[in-house]
Parts: C-alpha cells; structure tokens; sequence
DNA sequence: GATGCTTTTTC
DNA sequence: GTCGTAA
DNA sequence: TTACGACGAAAAAGCATC
C-alpha cells in the first residue's frame, strides 16, 4: 500500500481531488457577457447574433401578400419583448376569414401565458383539422431559444403541444418527433443519410447561389441554418407555394430516410430543396437545423418492441464491435455463424441476452436468461475490486446502465465465464483479476498499458456498487494511464493553422492544428488537431493575438487534407505535411 | 469487385 | 472521447 | 452535480464510380 510511485489508486485519488477542486467557484468568470451574446442561443438559434444591426431589422411592416410573415416582425418583436403589435394588421387573408382569426405572432403571445391561464383553442390560428403549420412549431424553436429558463421553456412547450391535441391531434406524433429529435435524438431508427455537403447542395440550389457562396457564408455565421436564412431572404421571391405543414416537413424527413441506391444522395438533396422552397420566414433555419440533426424513427413504433421477432436485425441484443482487424463475416456480424453458433450452445432459444463484446473481448454480461435478474448483491464489508482488461484494446463496456444492473459484479464475471467458450480471433474473454491490493493493482495496470490497453475497467464489489441504475459514480471506474499525474502522454508542438469557431465559437478561433518540428529534416509535421481545453478567455485571447499573424495563403507547402485549407494559415514555417502521418493523438486536449 | 468520397457512429 | 460553462 | 455543446480521431457504413 506504501508504494514509493504513483499508484494507481493515487491516481484515482488525486483525480477525483483536481476535480472537485475545479468545481469550486472561481473568482471571476471571464466573460459572463459574453456568453449572452454568443452561447445563450445554442441549439436553435438565430437572430441574436446580428442584433447590433439595426439595419437588417426593418422597422416598418410591410404588407406582404398570403402566406409571408416576414422576419422583420419575428425579430423586433424578439429583440424587445415585444407586445402583439397593434399596427400590424393583417392583411392577411387569413386574417380576413369569418371567425376570430389571429396570426402566427399572437398565437406565440398565446403560449406564454401560464398553462393555467391558457386557452388552446385561443392560440391556435389554422382551423380544427387543419394540417398545424411548420410555422407554428418553428416560431415555438425560435422562442424557445431565447428563453434560458427550464420551466418557462417547458411551460411553452406544454401550452404548443395542448393547441396541437386541441386542434389538430393527428399531427401530434410529427409535432413531438420534430420537437424531440432537437433535444434527445438517440433511439436507432431510420436514418436521414445526410450531412453538411448534401444540405449545403441543396441549400445552393433552393437559392439559386453558388455552393462557394454558401460554404463561404458557413465559415462567417457558423451555422447553416443561419446562412439558410440570410440566402433565403436574399432571394427575389418567386412564386409561393403551399405554406409547409408540420405534417409535411416529417412526411418527407420520412421520405428521405428511406431513399436509398441508385442516385439516392440526389434525391434525398431534392427533397431539402423543395422544403426549402416552400419555406419562409424562419422556416429554412429550422429546416437546416433539424436536418442536421435528425434521426427519424420509422413510423411510430418499434421503440418498445424489443421483443417483437425481427427486432435482432435492427435492435440487436448482442452488441457486438467487430473490429482491429478481426471482420466478422458481414458487415452486421451475425451472418458468419462463429458467434452465433456459439451463443446457440449456451441459451436457450426464446430469451433475450445482452452482452457487451469490445474489440472481440467480452468482459461483462447483464442478464443471461431470466435467471440473472434483479438479486439482491451480497454485501462486504471490505471493498473488493474486480478487474477486467484486454490485451489489446480499449476496456469499455458497451452497454454501460444496464450493465450494472442485476447481480454483483463477481458472479456476473462467473457466470460469464462459464457460459462462453472462447474463439480466438472471433469471441474472447478479458483477462481479469479480482483484488483489493494496491501494489497488485498497479502491476496489473502496468501490464496492460504496455500491452497496449488504455487501461482497466475497475468495478467493486460493495453492496452499494451493484445496484444504482441511474448513477454511475463508483460502480465501475475507468483507470487510464492517462489520468495518473506524471505519466500521461504530453507533447509540444505548435499552431500552424486556426479553424474558425461554430455555434457558441462564432467570431473566435474554435480549433488549432498542431505541428511537431522535425529538426533533422527541418520541416513541420502535423500531429492533430485541438479543440478542446480552452477556457473561453483563452480563447479569445489566442484569437486576437493570432489574426495578425494570418497569411494569405499557406506557406510554401501544399496542405492535403481537405479541411486544411481553410484559412487562415498564420505560420510561416516551412515544411511539409505529410499526409501519411503516423502520429497522431487520439483524444487531444 | 475494388476504390475513393461522404456521412455516421463510436470512443 | 475531452473539456469548460451555466443551470 | 449535471447537462450541454464546443471540439478531437478513427472505424464503420453507405454510395458513386470505374
């Protein structure tokens, strides 16, 4: 226990006191002003960022024709908690219909109120049944965005939601995807199969500018959506077509999940185009938003059918991460039959298993059959540590909650080792050992860090440490060379490029690309990028201090990789990149 | 079927 | 994965 | 403490093209 090196469980220790150390309030924080400008409107955002022009917010309402909401309204009425503008009468010929009809503004001045107060038929401006306008959802985003309140949010959000029960329930299902893919993506699903190129496509041909155009614009705004709205209102007007429908946008999210094949890519890109189209006021940038983020469930169901037939294809309980080398069969891992097979010999037919196989290394099971659900752990009085570590690769579980789950971790570990028969190369248990001696401890981390782990998976066996689904604390702890003080990788290198920022980075530098000088040959190597471990005074800092050194073009040596030739490239270091690097770092910061 | 490019997923 | 910041 | 969203590398997966 008295060992005169850094143990690992110092390691552990002095972790866990930087940590909390850091946690304890700082003096002064840098620049709280800052943030409102630039991070107080993250995931959806919008107008803020240009609020100090005044010029672009046009003070006068124009009229418009049918379906156009301009901008200008939802932005000065944002800016200044606006009230529901008495001079703006609609023209509006929806305004103009028999009943009480008000517009999209008023409908939003509607939401706010408590959900108490609140009257959903009031806040509704389509007729019961009608199709809920993307509109509708789209100024509920924009809102939202400027609030920083949880409760008020969802106070907004409920009140959104009772209009669309109240008016218009059959689109109920659309309105919480759209809305919930902002926040949680997460279940598997269909996917949109599309990504930035596609939709700056897409966007170039909605507007009728030059890709060039619009990548420039990315760069500046950092954020598409953004750039979706300045193009989009940049653009003569053509010909309106139908306002979209919330139905409409999921409809062909839907659509374009499942394009695939032949010429897919373009007719996925064909599709944005034609939301993008038909979308106006701050439409386009939610649109660019959503897009970018969407994950789409296919239909309405499958989230809970875990135990419906077909479900090993899509939702497959063995977890399998065929990988270093090792192809298993197909590209799913099943089809080859090793693993199958094996499962085969060890469960019965009818029942769910799940484990967690890791660079073809299992080193956990959470229930086999029914049989290992929900006990009780034993408890000890002393703590135990288990362990488990590949040879090879890394050591995390790939299932981490519900791997806590039922019995300790001990006899899970039994259990596991029974029930599997190893295939080298194909289904391999970890190593492991089970201790609670320091010195052991560290001779073992020693081991498996040369032999090319990042380390240990350390579990315990208290009581406590075995059941605490929703916590993760101290039931399984990682342990990485990295983290021990002294013996993580460090290097020195230096900036010889900048990255423009995105979303709460706009109008900073976000990342750095790093070299290393080769004195013997004389040159600049490119190690990796980094993006991370800045404090955003430093940030700021690093960016000012660094415009000045910006260079035109890069110096004298041809940068390869697409992204470098972002500019700016500020050092005039002469080198080569070598585009066969073999160094690089996995996890800078 | 091999190759290269883009996007997604995982860590 | 890492990290800093705000809630 | 936790959640969030900046940012990273690399593998895997999907598509186009030859």
């Amino acid at each position: 226990m008295s060992s005169s090196r850094p143990s690992a469980f110092d390691a552990l220790m002095s972790n866990a006191r930087a940590a909390a150390a850091k946690n304890k309030p700082q003096s002064s924080s840098p620049s709280p002003k800052k943030r409102k400008t630039l991070g107080s409107e993250p995931p959806i955002s919008s107008t803020p960022i240009r609020e100090s022009k005044p010029s672009e917010v046009s003070p006068k309402r124009e009229k418009l024709d049918t379906n156009q909401i301009k901008t200008e309204v939802l932005e000065s009425n944002g800016e200044k908690q606006d009230e529901p503008n008495p001079n703006f009468v609609q023209i509006e010929e929806q305004v103009s219909k028999k009943r009480r009809v008000i517009n999209v503004d008023e409908s939003i001045v509607q939401l706010k109120k408590k959900p108490a107060k609140f009257d959903p038929k009031k806040a509704a401006y389509w007729e019961e049944g009608e199709r809920v306008p993307f509109l509708f959802l789209v100024r509920v985003f924009y809102e939202i965005s400027k609030e920083s309140g949880r409760i008020v949010i969802t106070e907004i959000v409920c009140n959104m939601l009772r209009t669309v029960i109240e008016t218009t329930p059959d689109d109920l299902v659309a309105v919480v995807y759209l809305l919930a893919n902002r926040i949680a993506p997460a279940h598997e699903g269909l996917e949109l199969g599309i990504g930035d190129a596609s939709i700056i496509k897409a966007l170039a041909e909605a507007c009728g500018a030059k890709e060039i155009h619009i990548k420039k614009q990315y760069k500046e705004l950092g954020d598409l959506g953004l750039v979706a709205k300045a193009s989009r209102s940049s653009q003569p007007l053509m010909r309106k077509p139908q306002p979209l429908t919330v139905a409409k946008v999921f409809d062909t999210f839907k659509v374009i999940a499942k394009e695939s094949g032949k010429d897919s890519q373009d007719k996925k890109k064909n599709h944005i185009k034609g939301l993008l189209v038909a979308a106006t006021d701050c439409e386009p940038q939610y649109l660019i938003r959503l897009l970018q983020i969407h994950y789409l469930e296919d239909g309405t169901v499958q989230i809970y059918s875990r135990n419906a037939e077909r479900n090993t294809e899509k939702f497959p309980d063995v977890v399998v991460a065929a990988s270093s080398g090792v192809k298993m069969g197909q590209s799913d891992g099943f089809e080859d039959g090793s693993i199958q097979k094996l499962l085969k010999l060890v469960l019965p037919s009818d029942f769910s298993y799940n484990l967690a196989l890791l660079k073809n290394y299992f080193f956990d099971v959470n229930h086999i059959g029914r049989s290992m659900m929900f006990q009780l752990a034993p408890y000890f009085p002393h703590m135990q540590i288990t362990m488990a570590t590949s040879y090879e690769s890394s050591f995390v579980a790939a299932n981490y909650e519900s791997s806590i789950v039922p019995l300790c971790s001990s006899r899970r570990k039994r259990r596991l080792y029974e029930s599997f028969e190893e295939e080298p190369g194909y289904f391999q248990l970890a190593t492991a050992i089970t201790s609670n001696d320091l010195e052991e401890i560290q001779t073992f981390l020693d081991t498996a860090v040369n032999a090319s782990c990042e380390g240990l998976i350390i579990k315990t066996l208290n009581r406590d440490a075995t059941y605490e689904p929703a916590k993760r604390s101290n039931n399984w702890l990682k342990l990485k060379k990295d983290y021990m003080d002294s013996i993580g990788d460090s290097l020195d290198l230096v900036p010889i490029a900048a990255f423009h920022g995105r979303g709460k980075r706009v109008g900073v530098y976000g990342a750095f690309l790093l070299a290393c000088y080769d004195n013997n040959k004389d040159e600049y190597q490119t190690i990796c990028k980094i993006g991370t471990g800045f404090s955003e005074a430093m940030l700021e800092e690093r960016s000012t201090s660094l415009r000045s050194k910006v260079i035109p073009k890069p110096k004298v040596w041809e940068v390869k990789a697409a992204d470098l030739t972002i500019s700016p490239v500020y050092c005039a270091a002469i080198g080569a990149v070598d585009p066969n690097k073999e160094i690089s770092l996995r996890f800078p910061r």
